[in-house]
DNA sequence: AATAATTGTGCAACCGTTTGCACAAAAAAA
DNA sequence: TTTTTTTGTGCAAACGGTTGCACAATTATT
């Protein structure tokens, strides 16, 4: 069926190892053979099977990726399909094939990335999240085998692990800034799960700012809510309802501030006027608000890219040296501030 | 480093053989030696290297996904990463692995899954798109290669490919009919270009349900478009200026529709007491607008569970026999008419 | 008891490449 | 001219599994 280095062989008149010498660009073959074992190739249409490739160069030139299934994340929020091409596009300059592996809780023993590592056929793995005990996390970690977080795994793991992520500190402090800068005080935080490392980051980058603007810090204005509409909603309704309500809103996620924008205009104020209100991840419904949502692009693109470039070095590199790399965010100004 | 088949072997005192046919569950093999061999296996934590598998099987177990580069169609969108859910669920299920290749004009001559299906990494494809012409399509059927489309291809291709997709005709149908049952009259059609066939069948379904209901159809109302909030404004426009608007709109995409409200809101019209409108996609923002959008979601989890399916069955019955496979939408009531 | 069928296992070839080693022919050095 | 080096190619053994065939041991059939 299909053809071989074999037949290649045949019809050049050579072995098959001058054919693979050939392929491989060999500097011993001569100049002759090459030509003659390349128009045998073209004739047959030969392509040579990655398969058996692999096989004997223990490499597959593949990279695994695995996404959370849980839908909410991934739903109002190209972060996933972005990644990917970013992760793509990296991989494909490298000639690298992409494998992907959607998390699934249905599995009965052991997670569909698990068997693709244990199966041997990929080479490195870039996890497109991080949770709290993360089994396939840690079973990687188990396996020494070579893997990248988007995202920066908590403390404890970070200094062991290599990541890609955003200055999420920097970019709450800008965040926060432009919001001082507008003269609105006091600024409020409605942020997702403390147990996140990119909550975590995001808490201290608008402390920073407010303490670098001599403003004291006031636990009453944080909202910790979970990452949904209703949780900003309700946030927003308590800090409203609150003697004194902050002029203006910085929320950690697009869906929480949505949720709070509701709550916001269900209350009869106006967004800017009455509270400014911004925001983290850009997604695509910002701009078709009313007004549209400022927000910071924390560009996934390049997210998946650096984190792909980033796993080539760990593949090259043999001894296990740890590194992160930060992706710079972007303040997308529109009308909510 | 890895441990192999024969390291098992040895440990059971029995030859490769037996272990591979341990594994494959070989009724010839006594439950004594089955018992010898899965403890062995268990000792050593051995996995089978798939690799060397797919090479005497010829078969990857793995099956390669096609996403468009093109960026605005996956952008406001969560259909690639609930198809992708779907085509990973189906596959998991069976124990295939999931290939993904991005669509990228930068390659220098053969596209990133060219390579794949040449290399022989994968089983099958399923393509997330279909535009006129494609040469990844051409590709695939010059080569015979079993492949499966989500969306269908143009006329002329379409009883010779497997393909999943709407009734785009019947989906238009209930879409328009809700509309006229709304009482609103005349009926506009904002619609993306019309050389794709989800277009002219979107078209057709808005016909049949006009002259299921005995209203004429009238070309005036309806604009072609680019898929693009610009187009939809544009296309809006051009209807409202006209002496008779329509006072309801099909769109047949949620980002003409936003450009469409954009018009409306920006006449000084409300929706939906002056003009009611009515879009496919159902993309998160939707339920965020004022009013919320009424849409008809097309189900991308599904469609992509299906493709795999029947990409499935493909692989399975060696005469290449073509099917189609239909999958319901849902028109998503929400407050826009 | 002799023959036939069944059961359980191993041998060895094969899947399509790569690559260390050997070796002849040609070129360079002595 | 002889010896050494270089150049170009082929042989055969991997890589880690699967599977047809052979064959001994057991069980069933006559």
């Amino acid at each position: 069926m299909k053809v071989t280095i074999k037949e290649v062989a045949k019809l050049a008149n050579v072995s098959p190892s001058t054919v693979s010498r050939v392929i491989s660009d060999n500097s011993r073959i001569s100049l002759d053979t090459k030509k003659k074992v390349n128009e045998a190739m073209k004739e047959l249409g030969y392509h040579p099977n990655a398969i058996a490739r692999s096989l004997v160069n223990k490499s597959t030139h593949t990279i695994g990726v695995v996404m959370p299934k849980s839908a909410h994340l991934s739903l109002a929020n190209p972060f996933f399909p972005e990644a990917l091409r970013g992760i793509s596009a990296r991989a494909n300059k490298k000639g690298f094939f992409v494998m992907l592996s959607v998390e699934d809780n249905e599995m009965d023993k052991h997670s569909n990335i698990e068997n693709i590592v244990r199966a041997g056929v990929v080479d490195g793995v870039i996890m497109l999240y991080y949770r709290l005990g993360d089994e396939t996390f840690n079973m990687l970690k188990d396996n020494k085998f070579p893997f990248v977080v988007v995202g920066k795994p908590v403390n404890g793991n970070s200094n062991r692990v290599n990541y890609v992520d955003n200055d999420n500190i920097g970019a709450a402090y800008e965040a926060t800034t432009h919001l001082i800068n507008k003269n609105k005080n006091p600024i409020g935080l409605i942020t997702g799960p403390m147990n996140l490392t990119v909550s975590l980051d995001r808490l201290e980058g608008y402390k920073r700012a407010l303490s670098d603007r001599d403003i004291s810090y006031n636990s009453d204005f944080v909202k910790e809510s979970d990452f949904s509409q209703e949780g900003g909603f309700n946030a927003m309704v308590t800090l409203l309802k609150s003697g004194n309500c902050p002029k203006a809103i910085l929320a950690t996620d697009d869906l929480l501030a949505l949720g709070a924008i509701n709550a916001i205009k269900k209350a009869g104020l106006k967004i800017p006027r009455d509270i400014s209100i911004i925001s983290f991840n850009n997604i695509p419904a910002a701009e078709f608000l009313t007004p549209p949502l400022t927000s910071i692009d924390i560009n996934p693109f390049e997210l998946g890219y650096e984190a792909t470039e980033l796993l080539f070095q760990c593949l090259e590199n043999r001894k296990s040296t740890y590194q992160a790399r930060i992706v710079p965010t972007k303040l997308i100004e529109r009308g909510s501030c």
